[in-house]
RNA sequence: GCCUACCUAGCUUAAUUGGUAGAGCAUCCGCCUUGUAAGCGGAAGGUUAUAGGUUCGAAUCCUAUGGUUGGCUCCA
């Protein structure tokens, strides 16, 4: 990264609470850094919108005139007490530096707690870069038991252009919302009345949806998986037996009680949050030798989970969703070769729908953890032999691995550079001791199995959002929910634009256009729904079994039918 | 959950700042009968998210509830 620019968006921070402390004398200052794109900074005792914003950018445009310099200054502690005396989150910052002595800098009128660097003198700045963008509200440290501040960020470059190029980006990207694509294309919707994050798939998504739940299913069952069937809700002591009501209680709905009496009883049911202990107890139906193992059970398991409000977004984050869910059982020895093949189905996978760029994260032992340190380093180095055969970048997340075992995580962008987390392959050295797992080995002896919980497209409705962002809406064929339309031009080709429809339809999902309307009209509507191919039929294509195929908003001719579906089974 | 902004017809939106809720697309009905991204005309569609309040008068101001947005925290 570019550290001339690092600067000049850490000064702009700097500048822009310059001009709140002129503007709002009695704000309070928490943080100002510089980050991706831009910068911002946190207030407190400031209550502002939309307008004011405005202002203080033009108050920020004044103070950059005026060839402020910026100067480094390394002073002790308690003078910097007494400098921030009125600044209690500053003081609180303070306290929490480890040497004695603190760097501050000067900026104009303006004195800030800051490690720099900056740039030399305001002059640096382009006036016309950098623009303040919204006001948020941010937890002070990032902490839920602080207090919230008001922070207001700002986009800065080095050129006008390159803001400009930026704002039309952000522009550009809303239109691949998926939210919006769903709405254009009729796929799916979210209904006050059912309820915020519930998904409601409408027939074209519903196809999506099953295009894919099917294709999946296929490639697990062709890799040693079973399918397994298990219920939306259970008692209670199932989940209090994997420790899920203890440690998630927040993010799960509230119990049923079948009886106003039973409240204080076992006899409650739940819905499942997730599929795991279910799997377990068909896992654990009869007793199991080493002969078995490994064992994968397979399910297209739908899950409920109370998200916090604030939270839900679209299809990728949401209350009730379908994994792709699936849990291995094996021994220490088998789990490096499961991992492999798991890692290789992945990328089989995440190309058949055409994605390329995505990050891999391995997340290692955190310090709270179950499982003794020799099963950690088996399934630590699994994971991470796994990753370099299959000579894929990743990163570690060092620490940032779940109480129970190592996991790699997939993520893939959305149009805003959000990422989700789509794959997670988690090894599991906990439910299968809360649960008394075992198998027989050869020298008759009972053994722990190792557990691996693994979704590859995570969740369905989180994977579709993210598809459709990926493409801008332009699926690729084999998932498109309408991949043919047949457009009679005038009403005399409507029969043989059913014989069409009829000659394709055992190969792509095609509708006919009947409607009483041009054909420049039907064609725009076919290609806002983003329908793959458009075959336009005449009189010319009906007098020599022909048809007229628009693919992707070009002309590609006309071609005999039988030559087309040749064509388009060869795509497939 | 917290902070910010917001909620007008199925969708996208207008309403001169408190004075008759108006359009485009979609829908329905006619006319046109069509050669590669919107043919023409008409009709219907609204308790302005919901519930209160202020006012002679509320889409507009205030309060509460629900929902949405962008962040923060969270994401087994």
């Amino acid at each position: 990264m570019d550290k001339e620019i690092e600067k000049i968006r850490h000064s702009l921070s700097h500048i822009m609470a310059h001009a709140v402390k002129d503007l709002y004398p009695q704000a309070k200052f928490g943080m100002g850094p510089f980050i991706e794109n831009g910068f911002y900074y946190d207030f407190d005792k400031i209550k502002i919108g939309n307008e004011e914003l405005e202002k203080i950018e033009k108050r920020m445009q004044e103070i950059i005139q005026e060839n402020i310099s910026f100067d480094q200054k390394t002073i002790k502690k308690d003078e910097a007490k007494k400098i921030f005396s009125d600044q209690p989150y500053k003081l609180e910052i303070i306290k929490d530096i480890e040497e004695d002595q603190v760097s501050i800098y000067h900026s104009g009128k303006f004195i800030d707690l800051c490690s720099g660097p900056h740039i030399k003198n305001s002059k640096e700045i382009n006036l016309k870069a950098f623009k303040l963008t919204r006001i948020a509200g941010a937890y002070f440290k990032g902490s839920e038991d602080n207090p919230m501040l008001t922070r207001i960020y700002g986009v800065a470059f080095k050129t006008k252009e390159e803001l400009e190029q930026h704002l039309k980006n952000i522009e550009e990207a809303k239109k691949r919302d998926h939210r919006a694509i769903g709405e254009k294309l009729g796929l799916f919707m979210i209904s006050e009345n059912v309820g915020p994050g519930l998904i409601l798939w409408h027939p074209k998504g519903a196809i999506l949806k099953r295009t894919i739940e099917n294709y999946i299913l296929s490639e697990y069952f062709d890799n040693g998986y079973e399918p397994v069937c298990t219920p939306h809700i259970s008692k209670t002591q199932l989940f209090d037996i994997s420790g899920h009501n203890n440690f998630y209680k927040e993010s799960m709905f509230p119990l049923m009680h079948m009886e106003e009496k039973d409240k204080d009883e076992k006899e409650s049911y739940q819905i499942k949050p997730m599929n795991c202990p279910f799997h377990v107890q068909i896992y654990k139906s009869k007793t199991r030798s080493y002969r078995d193992i490994p064992i994968r059970y397979t399910e297209l398991g739908t899950v409920y989970r109370y998200e916090k409000s604030g939270t839900l977004h679209g299809l990728t984050r949401v209350r009730g969703f379908t994994q792709d869910d699936a849990h291995v059982f094996c021994s220490k020895d088998q789990l490096n070769s499961e991992l492999y093949s798991l890692l290789n189905l992945t990328m089989k996978i995440l190309k058949k729908f055409e994605f390329e760029k995505f990050n891999i994260y391995l997340s290692t032992r955190p310090e709270k953890r179950v499982g003794s340190d020799e099963v950690w380093n088996i399934a630590e180095n699994s994971l991470k032999g796994a990753l370099e055969k299959m000579e894929l970048d990743y990163k570690i997340d060092s620490g940032e691995g779940v109480f129970y075992g190592p996991k790699i995580d997939i993520k893939i962008e959305d149009s805003l550079k959000r990422e989700w987390q789509c794959t997670t392959i988690q090894v599991d050295f906990n439910l299968p001791e809360r649960f008394d797992m075992t198998y027989i080995n050869n020298t008759g002896e009972k053994e722990r199995p190792i557990m691996v919980h693994r979704a590859l497209l995570g969740s369905l409705e989180r994977f579709i959002g993210v598809l459709l962002e990926y493409h801008a809406g332009n699926l690729p064929l084999w998932v498109s929910p309408i991949q043919c339309l047949v457009i009679p031009i005038g009403e005399e080709q409507s029969e043989y634009a059913k014989k069409v429809a009829k000659q394709l339809s055992s190969s792509l999902r095609v509708k006919i256009s009947l409607e009483n309307e041009t054909l420049n009209k039907r064609i725009r509507e076919a290609e806002v729904m983003k329908i793959p191919y458009i075959l336009v039929v005449g009189g010319r294509e009906e007098k020599n079994n022909s048809v007229s195929v628009r693919c992707n908003g070009k002309d590609e001719g006309v071609v005999e039918i039988s030559k087309f579906l040749e064509k388009v089974k060869n795509n497939l």
